[in-house]
DNA sequence: ACAAAGTTCTACGACACGTAGAAGAAGCGG
DNA sequence: CCGCTTCTTCTACGTGTCGTAGAACTTTGT
């Protein structure tokens, strides 16, 4: 999985909190704090096209949304990082052991039966 | 936590998969496919030190090793790509939901108890 | 003390990324 | 239908990181 750039991780954020799809110019009104060309907005959002993180309708005020959610991309970064890893096991005993108790709980549910309304939504 | 190139990622897998701490002469020898000067593998080890993944002792052939597993460093890279999402409960959903059956196994086994040989044992 | 080996300093080319101008394409008000 | 505005694509530049290594300096062994 390619990784994302400071501004590309940025918008990615933006895509993922939206209800839909957005327009190039929603992105530069929603990144006005950094007053960037409409231009560069669509320069990030082609490399985040090439990069299979986002993809557009063929409306014509194109629209872009994420390929795939927030929650897939961290759990697919997650299972990258172990899949590289050659001793999975300890790998996943290091991760174990420092998750907090919060998280060692939820895991537990999470692995003791797919919990109810925490499935698999496709992105909005 | 820093990143690492593909030569970083090289040098550092021979650090990690070595008894003892190597020189940077051994690391030129083990990487011979590449015929590295000895030089590049100092600066290699360089930058690796700076962004500290990697110690060196005051001996003078200068000895490196790890300041962190294999392991460690696969289940931090995990925790930071899950501190980073929003909602991480959701995260955790994937990641379960998405790991093969003797990991989800191994998962329980390490939340209901700290498997016994494989805890946490400091980097050779 | 001298040669061999090790270490540090500095540099260069390639590439990714943030940034944006210029040019071309599409839609809209008249 | 036509020019004006907006959107999209193409191309480019500056900066930072990384692989690579030469040159110069330091330490060690004999």
């Amino acid at each position: 999985m390619a990784s994302l750039g400071d501004l590309e991780r940025v918008v990615m954020d933006h895509l993922w909190s939206a209800d839909g799809p957005l327009a190039a110019t929603d992105l530069r009104d929603a990144l006005a704090d950094r007053g960037l060309a409409l231009t560069t907005v669509h320069t990030v959002l082609g490399r985040l096209q090439q990069k299979g993180f986002v993809t557009h309708d063929e409306a014509r005020p194109r629209r872009f949304r994420p390929t795939a959610g927030r929650a897939e991309h961290a759990a697919g970064l997650m299972h990258e990082v172990l899949g590289q890893a050659a001793d999975r096991q300890a790998v996943l005993a290091r991760f174990v052991g420092s998750v907090d108790a919060e998280e060692a709980a939820l895991l537990r549910r999470l692995l003791d039966g797919p919990a109810p309304g925490v499935g698999s939504p496709p992105p909005a």
